[in-house]
DNA sequence: ACAGCCATGTAACTCGTTACATGATTAC
DNA sequence: GTAATCATGTAACGAGTTACATGGCTGT
């Protein structure tokens, strides 16, 4: 009944969901891998922070163990947890995706800006796009083999797969913006002469 | 030079690049029309709160003026406030978007959920993907005429065509999870029953 | 020996939100 | 006359960031 925690509270909870026991630091490394491409990558100091929360709340469970001599805590989600997750999936609304896109913010106003400056800026956004997608390629295909109907990282690889046709789609309006430019900008001199 | 503004300061001085003063209250009406495509339609106190700081660095220049009973404060951009648009978005690296996708959130633990539960949020989905595609086609329609290559309005128009594109693009991503997951997880009874 | 990663935190701060408050103007 | 819209703010608060601090462990 606790509910609403800060998305990022669910999040974290979500991702202790596939059946290990993580520490503060491993579980930021996980969110790096995946979550970055959907949410945000929450800070280390973040990470902690709503690790005790959850901790409080019952909705994790911390174990403290001494590592040598280190103190290294690993949390795994408990049932309630796990029925907080499943009360916010259910009870919360589909809510639309926010969108934080500083390309496009900057398109908008194109009429403002330089106009070698806006390509350049959207051949910048093509390289991003293609590190992006290389990465999410590697994350896609290490879940290769386990995503199979019935199987674990069946949904991690779905939205794998949404991601990187958005990624794909984002290049191609980079292109047709780039191109739209290229075409009324400059009808004389390209803007990357030929060597 | 004063530089590093939060985003959303740079995003009001773009809004007021397009030739006309601008009230408070207009600015985020204009923004909820545009910016809330792309980036985030800031709460009215925040909308003043801004302008306040905009115009203390002289990078807008407020005009109050009586208007019968009350005082209506309207905004421009100074020539340093174009300059400083200008400084952001040149020396500005291209930046990833950051996307706070809650549906895809969502289906990443999917398999913590009710199956049930998974395509109700993904038809939601689609539903508000309906509304967000008939309001922004609303824009784009309203942008025809003064979209052509050398006028205002051009980049707009060119945004808005990315963000529709955008939208149907994920319309087709939703619609593949949704019949991936009703193949597998329903093999007998459909989701729907025929009438 | 030293760099780099693992691991955990605290403190200060900023952006942005919600809730609240006020009042004038316009439309029906 | 009364509801909706225009117009402008203040106050409290929360999530999340950066910068800083600490120290053990690991590979070379």
């Amino acid at each position: 009944m606790s509910q609403d925690l800060p998305v990022t509270g669910y999040a974290i909870l979500g991702l202790l969901t596939f059946g290990d026991e993580l520490t503060g630091y491993e579980l930021k490394q996980r969110a790096d891998m995946t979550l970055r491409f959907y949410w945000v990558s929450p800070a280390m100091s973040q990470v902690y922070t709503e690790l005790r929360r959850l901790t409080g709340l019952g909705l994790v469970r911390a174990d403290a163990r001494a590592d040598g001599g280190r103190e290294v805590t690993t949390y795994a989600i408990t049932e309630a947890g796990q029925d907080a997750l499943r009360g916010w999936t259910d009870a919360t609304p589909a809510g639309f995706p926010v969108l934080k896109h500083t390309v496009l913010l900057r398109l908008l106003v194109g009429h403002a800006m330089a106009p070698e400056q806006t390509s350049r800026m959207l051949r910048d956004y093509l390289d991003e796009l293609d590190a992006a997608l290389a990465d999410l390629h590697e994350v896609r295909d290490s879940l290769r083999g386990a995503d199979r109907p019935g199987e674990a990282f069946r949904f991690p690889s779905l939205v794998a797969e949404w991601g990187l046709d958005y990624f794909a789609a984002e290049q191609r309006h980079t292109r047709r913006a780039l191109a739209s430019l290229a075409e009324h900008e400059a009808p004389g001199e390209p803007d990357t002469p030929p060597a």
